[in-house]
DNA sequence: TAGATTGTTAATCGATTAACAATC
DNA sequence: TAGATTGTTAATCGATTAACAATC
């Protein structure tokens, strides 16, 4: 009944396509249209809306608005998001700049930070004290965090979290959280991802192959 | 031959444990403990090893110098990676001035932007026009480029990197990307790992089961 | 109707895990 | 030797793809 991260992950590459499409006037699209424009194959379009449920029409495919209504509800686009972040260097303050997140409902509320040159309560986006972190997430009913802070203060932050009321962890330290059963910890490396790449340039320059 | 993206994930996580081992005055691991150490089973640590032709000693494990050196040539550390930026906005210059990068053997040389306002040749690491990308690729055989301009652009800018010698893409736009035979494209999208996480502990918290 | 598309089942593919013989 | 660990093969597991009957 669980479903699996990358049926989930195609599910917002679906949401994304059909904004694209209806953009351009589309109001139906095929299983295969939209597997086009998202980069995967028909039959996994129909088996992933099967999965959810979600029926189109023989030969008439699907209403694109009533789609994007149904794989809204399912992502949980109903509600805006309320996210903190902890450590509040230069990646985080991107995130924070960042402005695509607000029309997608992902509102980020607050970052912390343990520098106190950092700290400033009257951003829009305030930057708190670390300490307060606890307090905060009680109290606004956060559920998802982002930890941007050093390795070696990862694991304490997201204790913390966990410990108050945090159920989703997106990390960009480089290291693996404990997390509690009823839980989710997504990992972001970015280095991994350039070492990952710097692999695969390497393998396919020496065999000269499609993938 | 060609081994999948997961398995390469798992070299720089071993990597990056052992390190963290080294660092503790460790000399030898056990499959076992490596596993713990980089969050998988042992099963698993031994079969990728055995993919890359990584031997060990029965009952002494593996030397953890000797498994650096190993996992470092296989990831192609031996030598520093130059990267270009396209894009520099918030996230570009996040990256560009992470500081993880450098003691990885990630050098980010140069940011790309057809903003006027934020070019800037006498920085550390220069922002040029994108006109100029085409140049600096060919004449620095610069073979990873990161993907940072908006959803818009992604494409362009994405083709011109392929045509000037670029075989590797970190793509942040929000997009799918279209690549030659021999290239690759890793793709980070921030906004889908937080609707994803989003959707699971949704799903959890309906479900009370672990996963 | 003929043609095209969905929805679902079955087949395939590949990755992960378990197990165990070899051996230090 | 007895015990523990590797290296590899076989079994399992799950996800993706193909195929096709149902049907608009």
């Amino acid at each position: 009944m669980l479903k699996n991260r990358n049926c989930i992950i195609r599910l917002s590459r679906y949401k994304n396509a059909l904004y694209r499409l209806n953009a351009l006037g589309f109001v139906r699209v095929f299983s295969d249209n939209l597997a086009d424009a998202a980069g995967v194959t028909a039959s996994a379009v129909r088996k992933d809306f099967s999965l959810f449920g979600i029926s189109g029409n023989k030969k008439a495919g699907y209403q694109i608005e009533e789609l994007l209504e149904k794989l809204n509800s399912i992502l949980g686009k109903d509600k805006v998001q309320k996210v903190i972040v902890a450590g509040c260097g230069n990646l985080a303050s991107a995130l924070i700049k960042y402005k695509g997140f607000e029309k997608e409902g992902i509102k980020i509320v607050a970052g912390f930070d343990i520098d106190p040159a950092k700290h400033n309560r009257s951003n829009n986006v305030p930057v708190l004290p670390l300490e307060e972190l606890k307090g905060f997430v009680r109290n606004q009913g956060i559920k998802i965090g982002i930890i941007a802070v050093p390795e070696a203060a990862a694991g304490q932050v997201a204790e913390t979290m966990f410990k108050n009321g945090i159920k989703g962890i997106v990390n960009f330290a480089p290291i693996r959280l404990k997390a509690p059963e009823d839980c989710v910890v997504n990992y972001v490396n970015l280095e991994h991802e350039l070492e990952n790449l710097v692999y695969f340039v390497n393998a396919l320059s020496k065999t000269k192959k499609k993938i």
